[in-house]
DNA sequence: CATATAATTGCATAATGGCACAAATATACA
DNA sequence: TGTATATTTGTGCCATTATGCAATTATATG
């Protein structure tokens, strides 16, 4: 079985190796900004999160609109005051999905040449 | 607690939120390749992985070294040919740990108010 | 209504990154 | 030694993107 042939062998790799996802984490400002997020723990304006960074607020906006759009935040809109909030649950979910998608394809001296594509 | 105080309290995701792992797994191409490898579950040549696209040759050469130097890939060189083979457990191993210490910082309603910081 | 604050958007610029093509390197083989 | 094959490297082009600054929108407050 060559990688070409595996290519045609659909299953939740194909899914979840998604690169909007690792696009939108792959820029060292967002991650700063996302890793400040994480540990605070709690819903954060625009305001508090551009005191994380030395870019301007206007950037962070940005940033930030994008890591929504990727589905790593949520935001909500109070007043003048935009939060945002970090989706934990759907964000580790997507990392241990990914992670067992990978293991399954792993080949292991039990299973060696008993099945193509991910053991099936 | 702000993000930005949040920011100065160090933590296995300080480490586990790295920007080059997923710049490296980010783009389309790579990510097609990276993606018929680990279905395939074995070690391949340069020239085999090429097949899985639609690139110039030069350019998946340039991508797997890319995923070599992210700690995705490791290689060998056999003769002229060079081989590139996924590490399975390292790639699955820095998903589930990032998942879990994203999990760690969550709040739950059990721990709101009592710790900050990733529970700390 | 005037003003201050929060956030977004427009725009220009610079940097980055992916790509194709050609040339070079390395190794196997006749 | 000459030739074929596998891979890497040099180079230029083009699209994307990150950024700063200024202007704009939206909302709260005096």
């Amino acid at each position: 079985m060559t990688p070409r042939q595996a290519a045609a062998c659909c299953g939740p790799l194909d899914d979840l190796l998604d690169p909007a996802l690792f696009k939108a984490l792959g820029d060292p400002t967002r991650i700063r900004l996302l890793g400040c997020m994480i540990k605070c723990g709690r819903t954060c304006s625009v305001s508090e999160i551009a005191e994380c960074c030395v870019v301007d607020f206007s950037v962070v906006s940005r940033h930030l609109r994008l890591l929504e759009r990727a589905g790593i935040l949520g935001s909500t809109k109070s007043g003048r005051n935009v939060s945002y909030t970090v989706k934990y649950s759907h964000l580790s979910m997507a990392l241990r999905s990914l992670a067992g998608a990978i293991e399954q394809c792993r080949p292991s001296e039990a299973r060696a040449g008993k099945g193509d594509c991910c053991g099936r």
